[in-house]
DNA sequence: TATGAATGAGCGTTCATTCAT
DNA sequence: TATGAATGAACGCTCATTCAT
């Protein structure tokens, strides 16, 4: 049951909004009442905390795993952006909760996910420093900005994304991070040597 | 007394979402009562849909001046970047509400906005495409999902930039130019040649 | 409108109890709606809050009149029993709630009802204590607990007193004021013996 | 398992009061769950009801224990007022709760108990007549009021005694009694005259 | 142009109670 | 004897909106 109400809420969260969906409305999609709800969530606010840390505690792990693994800085950075775009094949509603809905947490709650935001985020921003300290990477680049342009790109794509639609993940991954290594200027250092 | 209106419920919806602010805290923040606003606005509806149209109306003429004054494309997208970064300056809340609660105009209204912020990215997959063509940008890129990248990079920033802190949106627009045009890699083309 | 409220909620609060006394029943009992109730109190509490300083606040007035204006000791005590009797006949609603539902104050507010009884009864124990020195009083009592035991005498008759009876708030005032001063036993009448 | 659930319950109505205490507290308080509850009473008003039973019951059964075995009334009235005070040394919170949560009973309950709290004030009022006719009491005593503010003293103790301050049962009963026996004028005091 | 009183629908939450196991 | 899942009615409260003045 909590996860039927995890599921339902996340699809009327996505479509409505937290706060434009009541307790009833998600009580009703499942086919229970609202005492059922209180009997497994505490509060709406605690049902949303737990979709935040479900989304963000994923990504972390599957971070994690990249940074484990993997040791060309070049493919840390490709891998941490197709897990992102890669996410929305199965919780695009979760990640588009997380982007939008952060406000309607606690302070105390907002708190602990903006710092697991920001964890995933530092990391981002060491591969970047390291990227750069091994020569893969342009010397120029301001490895905090740029982490947040990377993220950007990767992130915004929950505003769009249609799942369902002619464009895979995979594909929208592949061009992203040729995007983002190579940027979109023809035959650049070239002309240079050119 | 409208942009009165206007000026302390865009900041009230930035710093507490839309649902969350009520005509009480809108009208509060002024010192007037509930009752002028209603003489000025029809509904809590139509205010936001004022603030919408505010900010993507200027947006689309400022990119109208930009695409007949400018003429070299690559020139066109970088304008386009600093015209969105550069409004943080003066509008970031404008932008953090035209960004976040979209969900709450009436389906009629939303529609017409997403329309307009259609029309503003459609003329960014032309610069791209015109680009493309004319050998300013490489051939392998897909002009559709380039321009959401690009649109990822800039607007993300509505989320996470500080206009009182110590970046400037000049140097931001600046790195975000570069980091667009030349991507991340060092010596990228370099390693083909060679 | 506020008036309307108090009498009306002093009346339902009195018969069925502050807790089982929904917003609900008040405006019904008025024949208006639960908004107006808020347009008018900002909560329940706030409401009894309301009733309970009305309630103190005029004995308290009261009480510095008697203190003022009479000089033998003995007359204080008969007037204050008087005053706390005779308030039965208009306010007996306002006496039973005050002694009831204390409990249902927050914390805060309960604190400072609290402390304008204790200034009420602080005022009886210094009647007490200056009877005693003057000689009006017998030397062996202890003025803080008669204090309790006059307070007792007087206010739990809001428990049973009943305004449309036939017992006067008169005759019973004179009644109470006769026991507490010369007590019960017979033998100790020196009338009797004199 | 049902003197657990009335040991806590009652410190819980003590504290909280009967609305504000959920059967969920009471469980809590045992470390049970709430359908041990129901096994053991059919409804929280049937738990008040045993509350009431056990508090009133064992008041009148000591009080026939005081009118089988004391002949003297006056010895009678005083061990009326000490059976009274001195069981808040065991039994204060059950006291508490049975003056105050008498109206959360259904109408018929409470007219149980409100006939056992008049059987105990009715032998109050016999009490108090056989001691006029004996000559121990003053004649002009009214009786029915008088018990009433008796039990007025003894009553309202409940509200404010506290079983582990400094003052002992046994010294309050002392002065209470001599309070009511005695009055406090001192120049009705024979013996001073004598 | 602005006020303030009033509305009414809805919301998040609580809780005594039931009942199959 | 005890559990735990579920109910459903009610509650305190909020708020966008209306409207006479």
């Amino acid at each position: 049951m909590r996860e039927e109400i995890i599921k339902n809420s996340v699809k009327l969260f996505e479509r409505k909004g937290f706060s434009e969906t009541s307790i009833q409305d998600i009580v009703d999609s499942i086919g229970v009442t609202k005492g059922t709800f209180y009997y497994y969530y505490a509060s709406k606010e605690n049902l949303l905390m737990e979709i935040h840390l479900r989304y963000i505690d994923n990504l972390l792990k599957n971070q994690r795993l990249i940074l484990q693994t993997i040791h060309s800085f070049r493919e840390q950075l490709a891998e941490t952006v197709k897990l992102i775009i890669h996410d929305m094949k199965y919780r695009v509603s979760h990640g588009r909760v997380h982007f939008r809905e952060i406000n309607n947490l606690t302070a105390e709650h907002a708190k602990k996910i903006k710092e697991k935001r920001e964890e995933f985020r530092l990391n981002v921003i060491q591969i970047i420093s390291n990227g750069i300290q091994s020569g893969e990477f342009r010397k120029s680049l301001h490895p905090q900005m740029i982490s947040l342009a990377v993220l950007g790109v990767t992130n915004w794509s929950y505003h769009w994304f249609n799942p369902d639609g002619d464009i895979s993940v995979e594909e929208l991954a592949n061009r992203y991070v040729d995007f983002i290594l190579n940027g979109m200027i023809a035959s650049r250092d070239c002309e240079d040597v050119g």
